[in-house]
DNA sequence: GACGCTACTTACCGATTGGTAAGTTTTAGC
DNA sequence: GCTAAAACTTACCAATCGGTAAGTAGCGTC
């Protein structure tokens, strides 16, 4: 089975733009990495803007490909503290386009702006709109509902693109003990903070 | 009250490398903001790396003195769960400090290895200290304790780095709802994760 | 009023950037 | 086996990059 010069190009530029950022890589750098001369890279995709949507929609694709197979029929709290148990395996598995998509959030969206497109837009109203759903959250605004999912969200990806570092900071076992743990205490955390639903007050400290 | 010229650079520059990241701001155009000169400068800082370090240095230096500032003597669940909201509302009076730890973080920390530097280190190592210490967690291994701290850290950065794109989505409104429930929500769910202790299970879905 | 120091400037430099233009080789269709 | 498109190459380009060199203007000191 051999794989397309484009799916080639678009593979090495995942990996090298999710590694050192748009800006950080060159074109001429991810041609090289396949023996190829940049202008071979220019002939499949006529700019390095162009090569790079392209891989940002293919990942947003597959993602939200993967978010739908971790849909049931309806929700209840075990079923959305499933999902982000399935966001964090899914993280895990492709921490590549993990990477890339926090790099769109960090580049204040500059990008997005400009192409009129906002990749997580429908996977957030989505994961929303699951937990406002569910009963004790159903009478309270929906903003509510997003600060708590975007909360477990934030939760998920940050582990994900903390994996060098972590590694780095505490050493392999150790990380490897975080990693293990971090299922079971996210299951946990989702549980806790779906069960316990809307928080009203604006009481104590 | 006049600001030196270095430090105007440093807080311009700081500006501009949270926003477009180290590889995506020229020492040229941080200089241009001033009316400067490049090589200007370069008087005061001799190279662009030299620049961005003291940046780092500054806000991880800062940082840690606003964390001591949030840390009372013994700790509790809700103690740590009062030092998630303070990371919190710290995160957002000062997003762009936020940003660039959080491209640090991203670039595969290759300029923290080379510097043989980890701002964040003795931040997280005393986190999880203080996360271990609790009653509940204090006989389970230390990467439990990591793993939950971690959750919880994820959570409030997460949604600091993200309120350009989560502006855009939702608009301005349902954004500042979001940012009204933020702190409420955070505290539940630190207070139950903290509380409910280390999970040890290995069973279930 | 010569001195040195700080804070800049203009003038360069070689390397690298993304991209264009114009070929050349390889492949496929008829 | 001719043709045409696809998949490349070499050659080149202007612009920008970080950084060096060599000044100059202002300022306090003795």
């Amino acid at each position: 089975m051999t794989t397309s010069t484009r799916d080639k190009l678009l593979a090495i530029g995942l990996e090298q733009f999710s590694q050192r950022g748009f800006d950080g890589v060159s074109i001429a750098s991810i041609a090289d990495t396949l023996g190829l001369s940049k202008q071979a890279l220019l002939h499949h995709f006529s700019s390095k803007e162009k090569l790079y949507g392209e891989i940002l929609a293919r990942i947003s694709g597959e993602f939200e490909g993967r978010v739908a197979a971790l849909t049931p029929g309806s929700d209840t709290p075990e079923s959305i503290a499933a999902l982000m148990v399935g966001l964090f395996e899914d993280s895990q598995e492709h921490p590549q386009q993990t990477s890339l998509l926090m790099r769109e959030l960090l580049d204040n969206s500059q990008r997005a702006q400009r192409a009129g497109r906002w990749f997580l837009r429908d996977f957030l109203e989505g994961l929303i709109d699951r937990v406002h759903a569910l009963p004790i959250w159903r009478d309270h605004p929906r903003a509510m509902a997003g600060a708590a999912a975007y909360q477990l969200l934030g939760a998920v990806n940050y582990f994900a693109i903390s994996t060098v570092t972590l590694r780095a900071i505490f050493g392999d076992e150790e990380y490897a003990a975080m990693h293990a743990a971090f299922p079971g205490q996210l299951k946990t955390m989702a549980l806790a903070t779906l069960s316990a639903g809307p928080i009203m007050d604006s009481s104590s400290n």
